[in-house]
DNA sequence: TCGCGCCGATTGTCTTGGACAGTATTGGCT
DNA sequence: AGCCAATACTGTCCAAGACAATCGGCGCGA
């Protein structure tokens, strides 16, 4: 623990957190959390204490709970907060699998854990490696984090070989104009695409064919590629961490500007907690979703597809 | 040219344009654009229109503009403008390979663009790849960016399947504990991870040991990570948009935190605009210099190595 | 006892107008 | 022509207020 008090300025600070300068200001205002020191110009400094806190908070947050409640909170509090929340389910076992890839992580084992995961997924096939051993290492994973056991650069180390891992896999099918063609991305502001890679897992042995533009495609430029690529399936990808409010005003307003015979998908951990039902949009709350949207699409939608192919 | 007049408030903008709310308000307030109208509760609606010319204002900053010149050009100005700009260059020609790969990303044939993309690749290898075609490839694609030619799709796309192209023809190589160690990341506020990529498949023949932690490490993130994997060179990746002073910052603070013996990387289109020499960071402004670097550490840093792997 | 609707509390986002510091550019001087 | 200083430019930060959407709890009816 060493003393790098290096002060932050709350411009640094949201890029360090991912809350916004408003958020900031208006918690300290508000709960008198965090209190930044001043430099000579009045402008705000943080310290690596709260910035740390902070952290904690929003992890909590991205899990439901409200800052008032927790904000006031000690770390140790916090900490105890996470290890409440997550005990339920992992109280009866935590498999010997996924406390290995922790363990792998935990020692930076970076060579280890590519092979583990490798051999995994030889073992299992791709399928099977996303829906029965991704499930719930991902959750195991998110725990970790939760209880603020892996760094951040650990949870980015995971994300990095997993990429690495599921996209050798995805290469070696043979990448054919299948049926349906699905257009997959996440809205600006979510980073994690590590859903588009788990979809794109479980199509492509299915001979559909996926088209992928990353990360943050702003909302009119998916819709201008739904239509260039003629896709008959647009699917987005939503993190647990992503606003609800935001995701749903853009799924509105996406499926407002698409041509009805265009499917809309949504995924992703965020999903879980949408409340109001999204007219038009298909949910899928977890990824075994992904393949049922996949067998329903293909039983009532052949005239959709047809009428799309048509209308070229 | 749809009239999807969909007013966007500041925060969409924000997210879509990558222009911070204070940033549109203090161009409204100085430069009178942009002028958005206002819903009933006085907040600011951005037409299309709008957005579309900020992006374009925004384009023509990265590449060293200043707002006040270009705020109250039209859009015809703009366009001329970054017509203006590359023609220097690409009046000689624009070769056939480029201009091919372009007309892929216009057609919106992602298949054929990755058979393109991977047969260039086996013919040359990964680093004559790298080096010879995508060097060339990536400024053609930039430029045609520049000009407003490419859709943000489509250069999603491209980005996309570059990466699906350099992962595969890395990940044949095998994973050893080679020396040196690189650590690959980029700073919180940075997108774009082809940089990484590209440094990865220069890297990876050389028998490198690298490790990428993916992109947006948090500073302090980016120490833990060298420690714990006792890396020998810590890798940063800048695109051209990046902010130099943000990056001059951060850069100091991260040569300040890392003992001396790691040696401190930059590299990407940004340091090109660098102006002051940063003491203890070695900038690559081309790819080549990253071979450079590498057997420049080579030849100087092997005591370093030692101490580094003695400190375990 | 469970479900539904209402109301108050909570919370993120947006508002204005001012200020300042660091950087680029201009102009004058040698 | 080259160098330095004054000036203009520009991004970021500040304060305190306002509002709408949501959450949580309560009471009511079935």
């Amino acid at each position: 623990m060493e003393t790098t008090g290096v002060n932050l300025n709350i411009g640094a600070v949201e890029r360090e957190t991912g809350l916004s300068k408003d958020v900031l200001r208006v918690w300290e205002r508000r709960y008198a959390f965090p209190r930044p020191s001043r430099d000579e110009n009045g402008e705000r400094l943080y310290t690596t204490a709260e910035i740390a806190k902070l952290r904690a908070v929003k992890r909590l947050m991205d899990v439901g709970m409200r800052p008032g409640k927790i904000m006031l909170c000690s770390q140790q509090e916090l900490e105890a907060l996470a290890e409440a929340r997550i005990a339920p389910r992992s109280a009866d076992l935590a498999p010997a699998l996924e406390r290995g890839i922790v363990a792998m992580l935990k020692t930076h084992d970076a060579i280890a854990l590519q092979q583990a995961l490798a051999n995994l997924l030889m073992k299992q096939g791709l399928q099977r490696f996303v829906l029965d051993t991704l499930t719930p290492l991902n959750r195991a994973i998110g725990d970790a984090w939760m209880r603020g056991e892996l760094e951040v650069f650990e949870e980015h180390l995971y994300t990095e070989q997993l990429h690495v891992a599921l996209r050798t896999a995805i290469n070696a099918f043979p990448r054919q104009a299948g049926m349906p063609r699905v257009l997959l991305t996440t809205f600006p502001g979510e980073h994690h695409g590590v859903g588009l890679l788990m979809v794109e897992a479980l199509l492509a042995p299915e001979a559909a064919q996926c088209i992928s533009l990353g990360v943050q495609t702003p909302l009119e430029d998916i819709r201008r590629a739904a239509l260039a690529h003629k896709a008959h399936v647009v699917a987005l990808s939503f993190s647990g961490a992503f606003p609800v409010r935001q995701a749903g005003e853009g799924l509105a307003a996406l499926r407002r500007q698409l041509p009805p015979a265009i499917t809309l998908w949504a995924g992703g951990e965020m999903t879980r907690r949408v409340r109001k039902a999204l007219p038009g949009v298909v949910l899928m709350p977890d990824l075994l979703a992904v393949i049922g949207a996949l067998k329903s699409w293909r039983a009532h939608e052949p005239l959709a597809a047809q009428e799309i192919s048509a209308a070229a």
